[in-house]
DNA sequence: AATTATTGTGTAAAATAAACACATTCTTTC
DNA sequence: GAAAGAATGTGTTTATTTTACACAATAATT
């Protein structure tokens, strides 16, 4: 027993000649990045789909997402799918995991690195153009190709995860914003119903809304006052905290 | 510039053929796994390395890894990884991060996919049998091999930031503890001082903690008593708290 | 001018986390 | 075997954070 554990690990110190070799021609994958693109629209959280390119998946919907590319770093990959599908490049996006399953993709081994991104949806440049693609609510999605669901989960759970500790929600909101929508937002990604009074409070008390002496227009209310999220700010204090950042 | 754009959506979607052959033939590259392994002894985090097996590297100390074999998931592989190099299986493994820097590996385009695992120093099964590893102290570690510096610190501090989430340290001490042993753990990981009484009331409060009734021996000093973690209890727990478990 | 809907604000109670001291028990030393 | 040393084991008080909760002010609509 002893023995043949001793035999496995001296079988597996590889010169650097085979290495180079294993590298160079066998053992190789093809390798994807699938982005998970969030927004915000009327008081829901959206996800960017498109319909499957593949046959036998016609039928359901699928992440975006397309092979990286020999010289191409893996977030650099994630930009670019972003760039093209959405015209949007200077977005929060984060690598949330990788899923490598023998037989998760029916064209062969593909594995597959998982980003989340969020994206205003009122942005300017924000163009999509391809009637494949659909902005799902992201609180109702079922069925999608391949392992895409377990993969949107993943980064669904992660989305939650992260808004509770960092100020990432802003990237989905507009650059200004009233409280109201502020909130809107994190009780639709938490699934949950805030105190507004609270909720206010605790913004004001983080000390990086600047407020814009503005009022929201066209509600059939009296408006609330507007704000913009101070990323210099934000940048300080975040030194401040903790230095474990994920 | 919209029709640029257009146009590269198009250019984008592509066929299964075109997808097919592209995941068949060109557009591949080496995968590899690397693990960062802790372990826990004389008061101190530790973690695994070994001789860099790279003439160019070889005075550099490196993670353990080896590339993902075409028909092995990545699980598979880190915990292959794992079992070759320390003889354990059933061990705390957590995929935390991908690494694909195009120019990261001398070798040629290696992406890697790196976890952290924990493993008990003291585990009857423990067999480090290749007297090119070498445990190191976690919190001093200076330069390693290729990227493996920035891999190790980012598992240090996802270790570092989970270890307050979920209990995992226990997976570094042996089956029974004191908890001054368990107190030292969270010490020698975050690398700060904690009151005690605190610290044990926490854990108490917690209440996955079962007291065997039994004390340290030889220790130099009035003997503590011994606990174990009751996994059970845990995971029932587990699941009253918050569904977002990462 | 009255109604409606939502904004904007403060305080009290509850829960959690932090600070802190002394008696007990076993080991070692004299 | 008595005394000294060193770490264990335990409770209370204070500070901080979170939660719960109500009413006046403002703009839009009728």
């Amino acid at each position: 027993m002893a023995d043949a554990l001793n035999n496995s690990i001296l079988k597996s110190i590889k010169t650097f000649k085979t290495i180079q070799s294993e590298v160079q021609s066998i053992n190789r994958v093809a390798l994807s990045v699938d982005c998970v693109i969030f927004g915000f629209d009327e008081n829901k959280l959206k996800v960017l789909f498109i319909r499957s390119d593949l046959k036998k998946y016609q039928s359901k919907w699928s992440l975006l997402g397309d092979l990286v590319k020999p010289e191409e770093c893996l977030d650099t990959s994630a930009y670019r799918i972003l760039k093209q599908r959405t015209g949007l490049d200077d977005v929060y996006m984060e690598q949330v995991h990788t899923f490598g399953d023998v037989h998760r993709h029916p064209a062969g081994r593909v594995v597959t690195v998982a980003y989340c991104s969020l994206i205003n949806i009122q942005h300017h440049k924000l163009k999509i153009l391809d009637n494949e693609l659909h902005w799902h609510d992201a609180d109702s999605v079922s069925e999608l190709a391949f392992d895409h669901k377990e993969i949107f989960d993943t980064c669904f759970l992660r989305l939650q995860k992260r808004v509770q500790e960092h100020p990432l929600g802003f990237s989905l909101l507009p650059g200004k914003f009233s409280l109201r929508e502020l909130q809107n937002l994190y009780e639709a990604i938490l699934s949950i119903k805030l105190d507004r009074r609270n909720f206010r409070k605790k913004f004001f008390a983080m000390d990086f809304l600047v407020d814009l002496n503005e009022i929201e227009k066209n509600v059939p209310h009296r408006p609330g006052r507007l704000y913009k999220f101070d990323y210099d700010k934000y940048e300080k204090k975040k030194k401040k905290w903790s230095g474990i950042d994920f």
